[in-house]
DNA sequence: ATTACTAAAAGACGAGTAA
DNA sequence: TTTACTCGTCTTTTAGTAA
């Protein structure tokens, strides 16, 4: 288990973005525990990678790394998601299908992958689940057009471009995941594609033809 | 220690707005604990006012409590502050100093302290701190007028009319605080009011005339 | 003053069990 | 099936201490 407290902690003290000097006793008495124990939470947070640090004799210095802000900006989207939760949800139904490849092509692009570890606050598994939407579930869709969602950029790498599109949040059997919508989209509206922190397929023990329902936040 | 984790869960899960239904089996799997150990959670969850439950012999039906989602709101709040931070901060300086005493009839209006619970993430202990901000301070301050910070809607009550105002999130001496401004302002820039969860006099033994700090983000 | 070790005290967990 | 108790075990914390 992740000492995401302290970890918050550091934040708040500005450790996000610069290293901040300090000492055990001063952490401690933050965290209203023991110097011992605010040493040794320290020592964990640094052995996990989370923290680094330059130990001094008077106190000392640390950053928190990409993966301990990660960490924190994963538990950030997890508020949101309650508190932000719209009262618009809709519930998408659709039969799992074999897309053409394509997705796994762009998504991993590091130009996207940025962008979706930072807005979607989880790194996706590098491949999309696509989805084969029923007649109703294609009219819902459709409410999404005129949804603003969360704007994916396009950028250019290797001498090409590459487009940009919407994000919209949801969830799937639990699992958090995000509907992606290419501003210039090949598919047709009938077919969504969908990532996950995980291989969707491999959690839910998918084959083509399931039916599977997603939760979306629009 | 607030179990701040097994609220979260259950937030998830939708019990903020409304009861959810839910066994100890099925927490204790979410939580990846013992059955036994989810149990207890959730009766300490109730035994601190967080949760409330009714329970039957297949499991039991709960909701968070508006304490709970006060709980829950400060963490997200907390996020926010860490994620959001703008690069604009700005360090008021002022001595302490006593108000016309009107401040207090005003921001225990329930039309405001909804608003503040809100949009804030504390309650306001129901009294101002005003600060006789230094020269340097006045033109500083200044540069809020242009900025939007949190509104605070205007509401008829008691057959009156109260204005609205805005708010700027901040912090004196490591206490969360917000300054509020209203629209149609009685006091000069020179002087500023100051919200926060506690009586920030007492707190921080103040008496008129100390000099103190608040950083306010912008 | 630090950090961080060791060892004792405190607390959390989960198996077993009753209702 | 539940919830929630007791109790042994394991984990975490803190006191004491060294560097």
């Amino acid at each position: 288990m992740v000492d995401i407290e302290s970890l918050k902690q550091l934040a708040l003290m500005g450790g996000i973005n610069s290293p901040i000097k300090i000492s055990s006793h001063e952490f401690a008495t933050k965290l209203e525990l023991s110097p011992q124990t605010a040493s040794r939470r320290l020592q964990e947070l640094d052995e996990e990678g989370l923290i680094s640090r330059t130990i001094h004799g008077n106190g000392q210095w640390m950053t928190i790394t990409d993966l301990g802000a990660e960490v924190l900006r994963g538990e950030y989207y997890t508020y949101q998601r309650i508190f932000e939760r719209k009262e618009d949800m809709i519930e998408l139904i659709g039969s799992v299908t074999t897309g053409l490849g394509e997705g796994q092509y762009y998504i991993v692009q590091d130009g996207y992958m940025e962008q979706f570890g930072e807005k979607l606050g989880f790194m996706p598994f590098p491949g999309t689940l696509n989805l084969n939407l029923t007649k109703e579930s294609i009219l819902l869709r459709k409410k999404l057009d005129n949804r603003k969602g969360i704007p994916i950029s396009g950028f250019k790498a290797d001498g090409r471009t590459f487009g940009g599109g919407r994000c919209f949040s949801g969830e799937i059997a639990d699992i958090r995941s995000a509907l992606i919508i290419p501003d210039r989209t090949h598919y047709p509206g009938d077919i969504i594609e969908i990532l996950a922190p995980v291989n969707l397929r491999e959690s839910l023990s998918l084959a083509d033809g399931d039916k599977i329902r997603m939760k979306v936040f629009i």
